[in-house]
DNA sequence: GATAATGTCTAACATGGATTAGCTTCTGAG
DNA sequence: CTCAGAAGCTAATCCATGTTAGACATTATC
């Protein structure tokens, strides 16, 4: 199996993922799902066909634009990208960031026209999935229920976006955002210890919780000041994670991430 | 038909839905769901199967609480609710307003445990629906699409209140919010010309928006004095659609309901 | 039809975050 | 290795929205 799977996930330059794949046993798709779902080695290999198309693409390049209506499904196999929607003003809202495992649009084949454009953030790697390989995974009853799981954590991860958004202040808004990336890095084995690549840029961060890059730049500075992080360079280190948790109210059920399945993961560190 | 299906929508007390009723050949549930799926009339027959057990609820009532696991399915019937979140300080933010024709918690016999809670708005009429009945009516493929593509809608409804939070102003928030409820009104049969039941307070629209109610006070008069909108006990009338839906931002596209539906169906008013 | 509870509205004042602008540091292309 | 563009950082000022408090209006209850 390991030589039909790709085995780098690299997605930023600090080379954590490098080391990780080294040890990694499972895509982050894999393992992702089986944070709930129980899958068959048969299953598998047919999770792991969907990498057959898997193209590569520079960082800051749309994977797909608002009105398209695409005939193939994007997964992310490497890399960072993001979900966001356009203002008439040219503002931008950045309403999900999508990492390995992540399907980009598993809707649009249902929906038609996309509501909204996907970019990379880093160079990533992108498979393409035609929609009919698509609906031939979903006919085996056990992906199409992890599929449906995996919609439904996404779904559960933009209301906690609201949250975010409308009802914590900025300092709270940022820490939040820091624990869910934290959580999701770590259930697909990208966790080294208390240290992630974050390849995101303060305005990003700020697009994704409607602040300025300057307001996020002074809410990292005070993180940094208060020994709760270290962010440079799109390494960041949590020093202190239950203060950090606290402070924000974080508080990672919404993520449906069972402990069972957290404990029985290969992941590096732990 | 007619005798097995509840006829009788009634939200608020303005009786607009009263009138409707008498004309309404569908219920919300079908009238939505027709927005884009074909369905037959053994199909519909299968839907309004689940108003078999609908029961009376107060207004400002939990229909389901943060942390509970039910067994069964929740769908509104007639009347409004509120899905919310609560923080550590006490604060709410609610991430959907659920009208007739909504499921509540169509996906918490697979996520488990319920990351938020549902509150009743108005006195409304909820219908139970056991998970075997859920899953029974899914094994039909039209009907599983269905609910597979409300569902999405669903997501993107809340991607887009996401925009509304994190990059619009106050009164583009307030005037987008207005235009969704209303076109989400409008499809399934619940608006009289530029006039429907709206039966928030200005608390509750705070609470969606991330506002405190002095602030949607303000928002909402000077709403009244550009002459967009009326909106006293409960009864919403938008004046100028086109200006507010301009002021707003407000693009439906992503409620993806198709304009070839929105012609045929069977409105009031229309 | 009195009364309490809830919701609406207004005003004075406070503040978190936006805006603008410019300097500094990092990064990647060649 | 160099250089240009991107990203990070900081400071001064401003403003949209929050906070607090209370009057007024509407609705629900008995």
């Amino acid at each position: 199996m390991a030589a039909t799977v790709p085995m780098l996930y690299l997605s930023g330059m600090a080379g954590i993922q490098q080391q990780l794949a080294d040890r990694a046993f499972d895509t982050p798709l894999v393992a992702k799902l089986e944070t709930r779902a129980r899958l068959t080695e048969e299953d598998r290999e047919h999770l792991n066909s969907l990498y057959s198309d898997a193209r590569d693409i520079g960082a800051r390049r749309n994977i797909i634009r608002e009105g398209d209506r695409p005939d193939h499904v994007h997964l992310m196999v490497e890399g960072w990208a993001a979900r966001y929607k356009l203002l008439p003003d040219g503002a931008r809202q950045i309403t999900a960031f999508l990492i390995p495992g992540d399907f980009c649009d598993l809707h649009v084949t249902i929906l038609g026209e996309m509501d909204h454009g996907i970019t990379t953030v880093t160079r990533s790697k992108v498979a393409f999935i035609p929609r009919a390989q698509m609906e031939a995974l979903t006919e085996r009853p056990s992906l199409a229920k992890a599929f449906w799981w995996s919609t439904l954590v996404d779904e559960a991860i933009l209301r906690s976006w609201i949250v975010n958004v409308g009802r914590r202040d900025a300092f709270e808004a940022v820490g939040h955002l820091i624990c869910e990336l934290y959580v999701r890095m770590k259930n697909i084995g990208l966790v080294d210890g208390d240290r992630f690549d974050l390849p995101l840029t303060q305005e990003e961060i700020g697009d994704a919780l409607g602040l300025t890059s300057v307001h996020v730049n002074r809410v990292l500075q005070r993180m940094r000041s208060d020994d709760l992080i270290s962010f440079r360079q799109g390494l960041l280190t949590i020093h202190d994670y239950r203060r950090l948790e606290k402070a924000a109210g974080f508080n990672p059920n919404y993520l449906h991430i069972e402990r069972r399945n957290e404990r029985s993961r290969r992941t590096y560190g732990t």
